[in-house]
DNA sequence: ACAACATATGAATATATGTTCATATGTTAG
DNA sequence: CTAACATATGAACATATATTCATATGTTGT
């Protein structure tokens, strides 16, 4: 975190209000933290990654099979579990010709089911 | 979901396992809860964001405290508030000339916290 | 009424992102 | 070896998004 010391002796009668800002910036995570905690939203922030996502918290599932289930072109879903799987949201595990694909991360579960209880209790 | 039937008898060779499609079609959430979920997700998806409702977790802040803290410019952190705002993720208030900040959430608070947790466990 | 201030917002711009199309890679069956 | 198939990937395109700048709105103190 910040080093900086807060003066407690600073005009409080501004706007930006130093004592707290200092103690704020104190408790805030780091740019790169951010970056990273971004980083996992913005996976779970599309909407064929989330059907994607869904589909394999219930069972492990190969390309084609995913792309039937959510309705969207082969390509694209291929283009999709790259980003999942480079991000290790998912695993994959290759059979003959065929990918199969399973959820990686309990973590994605949990908060992957903590979303859509969200938009279901409001 | 889906009330289409899972047809036994179709030839089970095909890549497209057509039982696993079916059912995993009637188990798949629909497209307008997959965009809900995603558009939650995409707002914590955004490191501006993500410092924004972090900082907010410990208190309330006015809006010129907050771009101190994060370090942007007062208008960046004023469009995302009123991303934030239009979510329902945070509440304000008005006091005189300024605008007061808070969660309004604790569904976000929780996700915002498991997602920090995520990055740091691995 | 006026100046100073905190916040909000529209427009413009740069960048990121998702999908499609075409094609490459790699596997299996014949 | 070849054809059929499942998957992966690069390029192109359209769209979405974040930030900045300029300015508007609304409040407070004089």
């Amino acid at each position: 975190m910040q080093t900086k010391e807060c003066p407690e002796d600073i005009c409080e009668q501004l706007c930006e209000h130093p004592q707290i800002i200092c103690i704020a910036k104190k408790e805030s995570i780091s740019d790169h933290e951010a970056q990273q905690v971004a980083e996992i939203f913005k996976l779970l922030g599309d909407p064929t990654r989330v059907k994607i996502l869904q589909a394999l918290t219930k069972r492990e599932l190969c390309v084609c099979d995913i792309a039937a289930v959510i309705e969207m072109g082969q390509s694209a879903v291929s283009h999709q579990l790259r980003l999942l799987r480079n991000a290790r949201l998912v695993r994959y595990r290759r059979e003959g010709k065929m990918a199969w694909y399973s959820l990686d991360d309990e973590h994605v579960r949990s908060l992957l089911s903590q979303g859509i209880d969200h938009i279901k209790h409001r």
